[in-house]
This record gives C-alpha cells, sequence and structure tokens, in this order.
DNA sequence: GAGTTACGCTACGAGCCGTAGCGAAAGAGC
DNA sequence: GCTCTTTCGCTACGGCTCGTAGCGTAACTC
C-alpha cells in the first residue's frame, strides 16, 4: 500500500465516528450532514470524504463498531443463552443512535449493493456466529439434536442456525423499533419460552407469570 | 369542515401516490424528492406541499395502501394460517416499493413522534388485527388454550398478542431485508413449525424434509 | 353575481452535496 | 540536510433540493 507520504490521523478516525454517533443522538439519520460531522469532529469536510465515500458507511461503520460489544457467554443452558442475547441486543438496539441508523442503513441498502454487503459483513455475519454458538452449545448439552454429519445434515444446520437468526433478531428489533416497546425480562422470558417450546409454552409462561403476581425478575426461565 | 370553494382534485391524491410509488421502485427512498413526485404525477409541487407536510407522511402514505391487500382467509388450522399470512406478508415486502421505504420511514419516525403515531394506525395496528383474529379461531378450534376471562387473563391474552405479532413480522422483515433471503414455501413452514412447536420441532420439520429430498411445496405444516 | 378555496406557475433564499485547487504539514528514503 | 509523497485544513464553487411566497386563474357554493 502507501508506506510513504504523511499518514492518516488515526485519531481522527475515533473522532469522526464519535461525532457521526452523537450527531445521530442529537439530529437523527435524516437530518445528519457530513457538514455537521466534520465540524463536530474538529476536522475539514474534506477528510472526512477523503476517507467515506457517503453518509451511508460513515453511519454504518460508526453504528457497526457497537455491535462488537455483543457476547455470547455460557450461561449454563440454552434457555438461559437466549434469554441473555435477547437482552443485550435489546439494549443495544434501545441506544438512540443505532435505533435511528440501523434500519436506515438497511434501507438504502436496498439500492447500494455495495451498502448492502458491507452490512452484511459488519453486522449480519457478527451475530450469526453468536447464533450458531448457542445452537452448538445447546447440542452439546443434549439439549438440541445433533445435525446428521452429511451433507444434508449440514444443509440443515445452516438453514436452522439462519432461521434461528431471523427470529430472535427478527422479533428485537421489531418489539423495539416498530412496536416502540421495551425488551425487558419479562418479555426476553416469554419470547425464550416460544422459541424453546413454541406457542403453547409461551402462553403457559404469561400464565405462570401472571399469577405470581409480580414477575420473577432473577430465575431464568426454564426450558 | 370546507364546503364552500373549489374542491380538491381527488383523482390528484391517486396520482400522487402512485408516482411515489414507482419512484420509490425507481430511486429508492434515499433520492427521492417532493419535485420529482410532482412532475410524475403531472402535479404542481406547490400542490404536493399542500397536501403533505413532508416526503416522510408522504411515502408513509404511498405504502400504506398497499398493507390493505393483507388478509387472513381462514385456513383450517393453525398452522396454516401463520404459512399464509408469512407468505403474503413476505410477498409484500418483497416489492421494491415497501422494501426501501418501510424501513426508512421508521427509521425517521424514531425522531418523529407524529410520524409513530401515524405508522402504528396506518400499518402496526391492522396487522396486529390479524394476529388476534388468527389466534382466536386457534383457540375456538382448540389448538390453544383459552384465557382466563378475568382482568389477568385479558392482560395476558395482549402480551401474548404482542409478542406473536413482533415474532411473525419481525422474522419475516429481518429475512427478507436484512437476510435479503426469500420467503419461500420451505421458509415459511418451517417457520410455522418453530412458532407452533418450538426449536425441536423446527429442527424435526428440517429433517423430514431434507430426507424428503424435494421439498413438498403442497402439503402444509402439521400441527 | 360574490365569496371561497384549490390549482399551476414562477421565483426565491437557504442549505447541503461532492469536488477542485491551494499552500502547509508530516512522514519516508536518500 | 533534501526531495518525494501523501494528508491536512481551508476556500470556493456549480448543482440540486427544500419549503415558501406571490400571483393570476379555475372550480364550486350560496
Amino acid at each position: 500500500m502507501s508506506r510513504t507520504g504523511r499518514p492518516r490521523n488515526a485519531e481522527a478516525d475515533e473522532a469522526i465516528l464519535d461525532a457521526t454517533r452523537s450527531a445521530l443522538v442529537d439530529v437523527g439519520w435524516g437530518k445528519l450532514t457530513m457538514g455537521h460531522v466534520a465540524e463536530r469532529a474538529g476536522v475539514a469536510k474534506t477528510t472526512l470524504y477523503r476517507r467515506w465515500a457517503n453518509k451511508n458507511e460513515l453511519v454504518l461503520d460508526a453504528v457497526a463498531a457497537l455491535f462488537d460489544e455483543l457476547q455470547l457467554p455460557d450461561r449454563g443452558s440454552l434457555a438461559a443463552d437466549v434469554e441473555g442475547v435477547v437482552m443485550e441486543f435489546g439494549a443495544l438496539l434501545d441506544r438512540p443512535e443505532t435505533k435511528t441508523a440501523l434500519m436506515a442503513v438497511v434501507a438504502e441498502s436496498t439500492h447500494d449493493e455495495a451498502l448492502r454487503l458491507r452490512i452484511r459483513h459488519a453486522i449480519v455475519d457478527r451475530q450469526k456466529r453468536l447464533v450458531e454458538l448457542g445452537r452448538e452449545r445447546a447440542q452439546a448439552r443434549g439439549e438440541l439434536p445433533l445435525d446428521s454429519d452429511d451433507k444434508a445434515g449440514e444443509d440443515a444446520a445452516a438453514r436452522n442456525a439462519d432461521l434461528i437468526f431471523d427470529v430472535i433478531a427478527g422479533a428485537v428489533v421489531h418489539r423495539t423499533l416498530v412496536s416502540g416497546e421495551p425488551v425487558d425480562t419479562s418479555w426476553a422470558r416469554t419470547f425464550t419460552a416460544l422459541l424453546i417450546g413454541g406457542l403453547p409454552a409461551a402462553m403457559q409462561q404469561i400464565r405462570t407469570e401472571a399469577a405470581a403476581g409480580q414477575p420473577d425478575q432473577k430465575r431464568a426461565g426454564s426450558v
């Protein structure tokens, strides 16, 4: 690459991404302008354009960094793992900067193939890895049946992981952004019951919780 | 209201909404401008601003009309009902005008309370009614347990409907727009198995389908 | 007719976009 | 030291879009 010449100011990258995030919080996606971000970051507008081609990619990078925080520690059971990642993901989406930016870039990506690939690489693939990890752990614990070793088995495993991913991420995103309701412990537990045990199990879970009067905030749902 | 004076041109409303939808297909949300829509509709830009305050509300109305197509005919079983509505919703979201517009307006709504209410009224509430209808039908068929008649029962029913709604709509939206994969019969059937019977049932469903070599495109999933 | 409202058209200031051109700064290689 | 290369901040620009104001005309009610 370029080893000669004046090196790029690495601090400027962080300053720009920080400025982008805080600008998202203040004015949202629609009224976010490159000029404002540059001013906030204490950087010339031209510098900004030298590093990002347009607003879409800049904002994507700014929010993608936040997704790196997502972890999947072994919480001992499939239910606990699901509940944990749902809560984490819900908290992440509840932040105003991700709220306004994530759907906007996805919307733009329907007319921008390069952006679509960038989203897939920076966000989707990383989340999907968590799903696969959780699935394998559950299989190792005997909570889920094993896949066969042949080609059909691998294919089935992949389709299964895709499905789980869309259901978990989709439900959390929809509840947070469309329904506008919080992803709290109670919801996470009911959702987990639904995912693992299906509709009847979820309805049973709700009934149990209602009977207890106050939802027990500590105990994790059981399989 | 105003019964005197020159009446509004009703055809212009349709022409503007049509122009908005076709413009969404061609240029997407980001590059859609009020000027272009007006020109396409054969209408003065000022006329457009007399009816809609901004791009957000115009686009929302243009796509909200498409959601009226969603129906929930009685298909005989809970599984068939879910599968049917998933396919319908998937097809709706696969259209380029909804694809690019829906997430964009939701993104904008995080910083525009009026828009949020408008989305809720024009889209969310109507979809949710379908969920409640399907749930009541399933309970009448004995496929799902009944809710108790007291206040706790009503509350549980409402929470349950919200959960189902977020899971169904969220999963379809996420698969279509984020994962970028089609909502076909095979996926709809597996998703339905997951929703009704939980993860083990879904994995079993995938295995059965794989064993059959070619997925059976006709038979609806069983409870 | 008179009164009222919608329409098309033009024009406008304001703001943002993305780029070009400049001189200065900061490093690498000799 | 010196030269070469790249990045930096700054200014300026044409082009586009926004949302509004002003005007004369059209359509309808009373």
